[in-house]
DNA sequence: GCAACAAGTAAGCATTGACTTATATAAGCC
DNA sequence: GGCTTATATAAGTCAATGCTTACTTGTTGC
């Protein structure tokens, strides 16, 4: 299964935000999830096995609990993937930075009927 | 559906990839995928549907063609989704830079038996 | 040892979604 | 106007997947 496909279940992305915040066992997991999304024990353990064999998770024993941990190699390809398409944004926020700026340099000079009109505020 | 879900799609992935390239016409993505993935025209179609009804994709008519480009709004969601497991890599290349610098320290004092026996090159 | 608990597996069912062929819409061209 | 090209939509089929209930496996504590 691909790494899209396992981050395209609701179930999963939740289950991993929960192990963003460090290792847990199984049941704290299970308990929460299926509390938000009325799951039973069983359905949450068959994800936790998805995210398990896609390589997104690990698990330790530790007497009868399993603790699961983020194993964050398939999330950081994901992010390679996403990489190529940075450019777009950071473009975006550059050419706001640069209006930004364009706005405060010419407010500074001396305040236009336009930048003014537009909503901007002069601080 | 989903962001996650659109993205879990091979061909979907592969019609962005294409389009981070620039704005490209229907016909031209849909030649290269149906070369690639062996699908009809009418399936590249449908997920060009998908790709607009989610929010990745604009059209823009050009006489009888459609001219797509990238719209990278929901791509930046989920690069900020992932920003919570960032420091999961971050961190591993923080220690892998401080090990190399050890390293590198080290040999430049004083090469160890440790240090060589691991196989790494003295340049 | 055995009852209780924690977690995973099995089997079956329902839904979703990605494809196909066939057809519709609309622009280009002679 | 009528043929061709470009693209989208409709309807139907099939496989994948996420759920359920039932059951198994392994650990704890008396």
């Amino acid at each position: 299964m691909h790494a899209f496909d396992v981050l395209g279940d609701p179930v999963r992305r939740r289950i991993l935000e929960l192990l963003a915040q460090g290792e847990q066992p199984s049941g704290a997991i299970s308990e929460i999830v299926q509390a938000e999304f009325g799951i039973t024990q069983p359905a949450v353990s068959q994800h936790l096995k998805v995210l398990r064999d896609s390589g997104f998770a690990t698990v330790r024993p530790d007497g009868a609990r399993r603790l699961y941990a983020v194993d964050s190699a398939p999330l950081h390809d994901v992010d390679a993937w996403l990489g190529q398409f940075r450019r777009f944004w950071e473009q975006r926020l550059d050419s706001l930075a640069t209006e930004l700026a364009r706005g405060k340099r010419e407010r500074r000079l001396a305040p236009t009927k336009a930048a003014t009109a537009k909503g901007d505020r002069i601080r």
